[in-house]
Order: C-alpha cells, then structure tokens, then sequence
DNA sequence: ATGGTAGTCATACTA
C-alpha cells in the first residue's frame, strides 16, 4: 500500500503531471492540496479513467483539497471542514470577501475519508504570511482547531488508524529549511507554529518521513523564484503523520524531487510518498546524486 | 539590480 500527499498548486493546471506521477509511482491513495477548484470542476472523469475514485472539497479560486483512491478501495465516512460546515465560495461570481475578511475555517482545507480502513486526512494549513498577522494568529487557530479534529478522531477509536497529511506550511525542525534565517520572513520556522505541529504529533503520530530518514537537505518546496529548486533552498513542510497502527506498518518514505522539475512547468512542491507492508512501485528520486551535483556547482 | 515565478475571476492578489 503506497500513500502519497501533493500539493498540486492547481489540479487544472496540473492534470497531465499528475496522471504522469499516477503513473511514475502508482500510489494506492493519493492526497492533494491546492486543486484551487470548486467541486462541480473536479476532474472525476480523468481519476476514472486512471483507475482511481476521487473526493474533492472545494471553493474555487483559492485553496482546494481532494483525496484519489485507487479503485476497489471502500471508502466512506467522508468530513469536510472538519465537520463545521459550508465553506465560502471563491470561484467567478463567488461570495469570497476581501482579505480583511480572512477566516481560514470558510476555506477548503481540509477532507477527511476513511479508506481501506485508513483514516485520511488531507489539509493544507494557512500560510500565514507574516509572523504576529492576522494570517499568522489564524493559522495557529486552524492547528488548534485541527488538534481538536484529532482528539475527536482519537475518542471514536480511530486513532491509531491515523494518516494526516498535506502541506502544513511548516518546517518542524531547522534541518527542514536550508537557512533558518533566511526562510519565508520568519514564518513557517517560528517556535509558535513549530509548537503547534509538535503538538499534533504528540497526540501519537509519527512524522513517517523523518522516521526513515534523518538526512538535512530533504525538502518538499521549493520558491519558484530565484533558482531556489536548483540550489536546493527549499524546505521540508508537507507531512505524512501516521497513528500507531499506520506507523508500525512503515518499510519506506520517499520525497520525489524529479516530479518538481519541468517542463512542463511543474508544482513548487514534490510529492511525498509512503510504503505500507512492502515496497511499493520503484521510482528513482536521485537525491544523493542530485545534492552531489549541486554541492559541486555551487562549491 | 532589493527583483526573481506561477497560479487565478485578468489584474492585483496569493503563495
């Protein structure tokens, strides 16, 4: 059973990478973020043709999360917005207010679904934007409100069962970022967010990736902007956290970096994949060779 | 040179 999370950065624009990636890595159940869709657009045509079953929770312009299982999987029990309601709508004539209006819980970031007995859940955190903004107090609010989607989960015996994932916009440690200092204006390293994810694990999940691996310089973003890819100025901010059950079945984790290069032009963000109970299709990531050549180049 | 790219309602915004 291989698992992956993606943030597509647009399911629309990105429809021919991702059922290239389909192919590349065959994943059993593939979680997305930034489908940037509404739901009547979600392409359940083209998953159906691939093989696989997809969720999709929506608004439009911003955000978007899905969930494809491959097909013959069950799966039910399906949560949007952490079971607190509608969200806004941000597509063409939508309803989305101004930014003064930012509420992070009238997004779509967050689809839950158990799945061949896995309990799913994909989310896309809030940026944040700027340490002390609204943005930023939002999003510790959303980890909060996520915290407590999890005791909830935890209280109903689905726990151990676990698997949440997407892109948490925040680098746990300061070996998943190339430079502390320099990162993102100080959010996604600062102690309060990183607080708030630690906080999440400690409610017996296990970052899956670190599990397997403890190399620095394994990122899954990277700014599109200033060869940061080609430097490997990223970092590591998409998560697979896993319950016990899910953790004990871990043999590997493998972040793709070849699916962030183009063309065509290819997502800021790598997908991050995990095997359950045995490997699954190989692919080459190459990061060893991958850092060699940019340490040399840029020695 | 204080930028840089890419997504979206199309153009200024979000990331």
């Amino acid at each position: 059973m291989r698992i992956a999370t993606w943030n597509v950065n647009s399911l629309k624009a990105r429809q021919e990478a991702v059922e290239n990636w389909l192919q590349r890595a065959a994943p059993d159940i593939l979680l997305m973020q930034e489908t940037k869709l509404g739901d009547a657009d979600a392409p359940v045509m083209a998953f159906g043709m691939a093989g696989y079953q997809l969720l999709h929770h929506g608004e439009g312009r911003w955000n978007g999360v899905a969930i494809a299982a491959r097909d013959g999987l069950k799966v039910d029990d399906i949560v949007t917005n952490f079971g607190d309601g509608p969200v806004r709508d941000s597509g063409p004539g939508g309803t989305a207010g101004s930014e003064d209006d930012f509420d992070p819980f009238d997004e779509a970031r967050m689809l839950a679904a158990t799945v061949d007995g896995l309990r799913i859940v994909t989310v896309y955190a809030p940026n944040g934007r700027v340490v002390g903004s609204p943005f930023y107090e939002g999003k510790l609010k959303w980890f909060e409100r996520l915290g407590r989607y999890l005791d909830d989960e935890r209280a109903a015996g689905r726990g151990n069962q676990l698997l949440v994932g997407g892109d948490f916009n925040v680098a746990p440690t300061d070996k998943d970022v190339w430079d502390p200092d320099a990162a993102h204006g100080g959010t996604h390293v600062s102690e309060p967010e990183r607080a708030a994810v630690r906080a999440l694990i400690d409610r017996g999940l296990t970052d899956t990736y670190r599990a397997r691996h403890d190399e620095p310089g394994r990122f899954t973003w990277w700014d599109y902007r200033a060869g940061m890819f080609h430097k490997n100025f990223g970092m590591r901010i998409d998560l697979l956290l896993a319950g016990s059950d899910v953790a004990g079945r871990l043999v590997d984790a493998e972040i793709d970096r070849q699916a962030r290069k183009g063309p065509p032009v290819p997502s800021d963000h790598a997908p991050l994949t995990i095997d359950l109970d045995e490997p699954g299709k190989p692919f080459d990531a190459d990061w060893e060779g991958a850092l060699s050549r940019i340490a040399k180049r840029t020695r």
